[in-house]
DNA sequence: TAAGCTAGGTAACTTTTGTTACAAATTAAT
DNA sequence: ATTAATTTGTAACAAAAGTTACCTAGCTTA
């Protein structure tokens, strides 16, 4: 487990912190497809995120889905640690994207961490602020674009994600992220393949232009 | 100055703070309209608001705003936080919404406070927690509601901040921080008028219905 | 091989939102 | 008082997004 920490983590976090995190972590490792926590579930633990990545999902009553954004290496869910201190229950659904490794770090050892290291303090506000920053990205596709370029930009950032310009996945499962309808997605993808975007096949979408 | 400092932050902030802050703290009263922030200005200190509200917005390439939230008293803007920290430029624009008073803290406290002050910790982990909030409600409205829906809601929380049931506002001015054209608004305001939510004037909106 | 399932394509239609244009009412300015 | 500017109302149309319905291609599996 140090080898990945120290990996992720290393240039952040002081060694005594290291060795903490090391000390009273849990290892925890999960597929792509699961899920890691729900809206309405109470925080016990936080995680660091290793390797991997998490997608954060909104809901509203319908049952309706939306993706937020994304987490990577070597960041945080900041819902989570105010949930933590709050005591509150979680505003969001996280679901590993990829296969993904964690350390899961007990709640109490937030609060402990934040008085003694300088470098916990600066690693939760800075993913405070990552988040926001995320989270404007979000509001900006979802006010200011339309879902044709909603949907290039989710394609694109996808790539990114799992690292690899063919995506396996459905129509369906783009509409849910997006909050529309399949036949809006098949729609949209159709004219993307036109302009030469992307290349449609059954349960795949090759990306062609990220740019 | 200490007595509104006190009646805002006093059950936050324990008196060797507040006694701080009293002393760093420059005031500052703005009025209605007031521009305090703008998108890409660099921030050289923090706002404690202790009253009036502060209005939130975010901008696209083509100059479009978008209303994100608003502030109240004993809050701060948390995009400040981390723009201090980091030393990067502003995201969003801040402009008062009522008239407004403002204790000013230069940015160099706030790291040293941070190890400091447990309750100053905690505030700004608050200020993160409800601005992300604050996200997601904003980020629910746009992707979750229809317009008259969203419509609705923005001017129930407007008669909240402005505590009056009657809103000086005009229709352009709607449009603007909804993000849409003046005409839906007007077609959109003329139909919540017929259900009976709200009574048009002109250069007024009278909200029947908060509930 | 036949039946059934899933994914995707597309037509036809509705609703919502955005745009252009113009008129009427009110207020402000000269 | 006349002119000009601002605010609102509304029609007519266009574009974007959502809905329903049905078809076909390709798997899966009985």
């Amino acid at each position: 487990m140090i080898s990945e920490l120290k990996e992720s983590y290393g240039g952040l976090f002081e060694d005594a912190l290291l060795a903490e995190i090391n000390q009273v972590g849990t290892f925890k490792e999960v597929s792509a497809g699961q899920k890691l926590m729900d809206i309405g579930e109470y925080i016990r633990s936080m995680p660091l995120l290793v390797s991997g990545a998490i997608k954060i999902l909104r809901e509203d009553e319908d049952g309706d889905e939306l993706l937020l954004y994304f987490l990577e290496r070597g960041e945080t869910c900041a819902m989570t640690l105010t949930c933590c201190m709050g005591h509150t229950k979680s505003e969001i659904r996280a679901i590993a994207e990829t296969d993904a490794k964690l350390v899961m770090i007990p709640i109490q050892k937030m609060e402990e961490w934040t008085s003694k290291y300088k470098s916990w303090r600066n690693f939760v506000f800075q993913s405070y602020h990552d988040r926001l920053e995320e989270m404007l990205k979000t509001v900006d596709s979802i006010a200011f674009l339309k879902m044709d370029e909603r949907l290039l930009k989710y394609l694109q950032e996808k790539v990114h994600i799992v690292g690899d310009s063919t995506l396996k996945i459905t129509h369906q499962e783009i509409a849910y992220e997006l909050h529309t309808s399949r036949v809006v997605i098949s729609r949209l993808l159709k004219k993307l393949e036109k302009l030469g975007k992307i290349k449609l096949h059954r349960n795949s979408i090759e990306v062609i232009s990220v740019d």
